[in-house]
RNA sequence: GGCGACGUGGCCAAGUGGGAAGGCAAGGGUCUGCAAAACCCUGAUCACGGGUUCAAAUCCCGUCGUCGCCUCCA
């Protein structure tokens, strides 16, 4: 079985071999921190935080970067708007993405580099690019000269001249090209800045993403992932500066998530139509969002709205379903049953792994994993014990586990405190049953409910959780 | 206008040449005092029109529709 992804660069499902046999270096474009991060962050960063445990799940050590933009001219409008130091203000906005993250079970990255930590390898990036004629600097700018690279427009597929004829681009006389991109940007008086040999300035967006994987990752890398509207131009505008520089291929697979969409439109912070991470998660689980996500291709676009995040609410419930413990009075169930319980997990391991190695086909994971929900169901329900459940429920959880599914059981805010109190109304309502006195049993049970306390009852007894 | 993706049952969605997965919702049944859960059962001319093939959801052409990028964007 081999591990195939889908790779952007060539519009190609490729089998993955990375540069160094089970080492992965990954890099992901993460966000520039001038506003609270919205769902549609938290969906790039959950999708490489699947494709990454899954390749630790296969194996793989994985290095994997996340930037932060720390410092442009949004960092900086902003900042202005509310009299505030801009770096202090992005800073803040990192620490939030950062616990956002944590709240979504979303493994830190290996490491966590900012722009603004980067400036000495920015400007000797740009040092190089200006003596190998790739780059020419302008009036304390710095422009990245596209015509001088041949393979300009490979990833995203265009050509220079095709561009030309159709864009609105606000025309810059001065440069060369009406495409050529900022490495350095000047400072206008007030803003932010760093000496350079062009004058005090800070970084083009491109240029830090191309110099974090230089310094921290190495001149070529294995995956280089993040949203697919940055394709172009970042995606190709960090090519055309590492490629020119190091004459290597940059990145082996180029790897893009869908959008999120609310409203029929993609979530973004310039049209408004967001949901923040926050606010998500004051009304749902972590554990929900990332079943929305797996229940689609990572790589088209995800609708977002209530019913959505209701049918993934349901979902998770079902596979929590077959965690629950043995029937009450179980005597264990017939060899013919366990027989198929057996048979079902070898059939869900291997399907588990034929899908995900198919481009992390995530949706066709869970149907496995589905299947073995029912399995354990139907064993359960013919009497099997916790003893006998227990192996296919390790497995539902180990697998759940590689996709980053954390099936906590809810449990009460008090703690257990208010058990054994449950316990005693449980036996309550029984006798209340034993004498038919149905109303009263029924209150007791209702008004549990409304606390939060299921009761189910079964041939051989009650047994409840939180809801 | 240029480049690209997509259109599968009420909803989400897998499947890219030969049996149409799975989840949600719905209906019926088992169990139950009732309920819930669980279990069993029920459903699709794969956007439309041509073509290639013994065989097409899957390949080719066209039409319609949705979305993304081409400007900051995950």
């Amino acid at each position: 079985m081999t591990l195939k992804i889908y790779n952007t660069i060539t519009r190609k499902k490729e089998v993955f071999q990375p540069l160094e046999d089970k080492k992965v270096r990954m890099y992901v474009c993460g966000p520039t921190v001038y506003n609270k991060a919205h769902i549609g962050h938290a969906m790039s960063a959950m999708v490489f935080d699947i494709i990454r445990r899954y390749l630790e799940f296969r194996g793989y050590t994985v290095h994997h970067a996340m930037n932060f933009t720390d410092v442009d001219d949004k960092i900086i409008h902003r900042a202005n708007e509310l009299g505030m130091d801009p770096f202090k203000l992005a800073e803040g906005y990192i620490l939030e993405f950062e616990r956002n993250l944590e709240d979504l079970n979303i493994l830190p990255p290996t490491i966590k580099p900012r722009a603004t930590q980067e400036i000495q390898t920015i400007i000797a990036m740009i040092e190089d690019l200006i003596r190998a004629g790739y780059a020419y600097p302008l009036n304390g700018d710095v422009y990245f000269r596209v015509r001088k690279d041949p393979d300009y427009g490979r990833l995203s597929g265009r050509n220079l001249d095709d561009m030309r004829s159709g864009a609105r681009i606000e025309v810059d006389e001065r440069k060369e090209d009406p495409l050529d991109f900022a490495l350095w940007k000047g400072a206008k008086p007030g803003e932010p800045s760093w000496d350079s040999p062009w004058g005090p300035g800070r970084p083009g967006w491109h240029i830090e993403c191309s110099a974090m994987n230089l310094r921290h990752l190495g001149e070529q890398i294995d995956i280089h992932g993040g949203g697919n509207d940055l394709i172009f131009p970042h995606h190709e505008n960090e090519i055309a500066q590492t490629e020119s520089l190091t004459g290597k291929p940059f990145a082996r697979y180029w790897v893009h998530n869908g959008m999120l969409q609310l409203g029929g439109e993609k979530m973004s912070k310039s049209l408004g139509n967001l949901v923040s991470i926050e606010e998500f998660l004051s009304k749902h689980s972590a554990d929900a969002f990332r079943i929305m996500l797996l229940n689609s291709s990572y790589r088209g676009p995800l609708t977002y709205n209530d019913e959505i995040v209701a049918q993934a609410e349901r979902a998770l419930e079902r596979l929590q379903s077959a965690l629950r413990p043995a029937l009450p009075a179980a005597a264990g169930a017939p060899e013919p049953a366990l027989k198929s319980l057996q048979t079902q997990m070898a059939a869900t391991e291997s399907g588990f792994i034929e899908a995900m190695d198919d481009d992390f086909n995530s949706a066709g994971a869970l149907a496995h994993l589905f299947d073995l929900v029912r399995a354990v169901n139907q064993a359960r329900a013919e009497g099997a014990t916790d003893e006998q459940l227990q192996p296919p429920q390790a497995l539902l959880r180990k697998l759940c586990g590689v996709l980053g599914l954390r099936l906590e059981e809810k449990t009460a805010q008090g703690g257990g405190a208010a058990e054994p109190f449950i316990q005693l109304l449980i036996e309550l309502r029984l006798e209340l049953r034993k004498q038919k006195l149905y109303p009263l049993s029924d209150l007791v049970r209702n008004r549990l409910a409304e606390l939060g306390v299921i009761l189910e009852d079964t041939k051989d007894g009650t047994s409840w959780r939180w809801q």
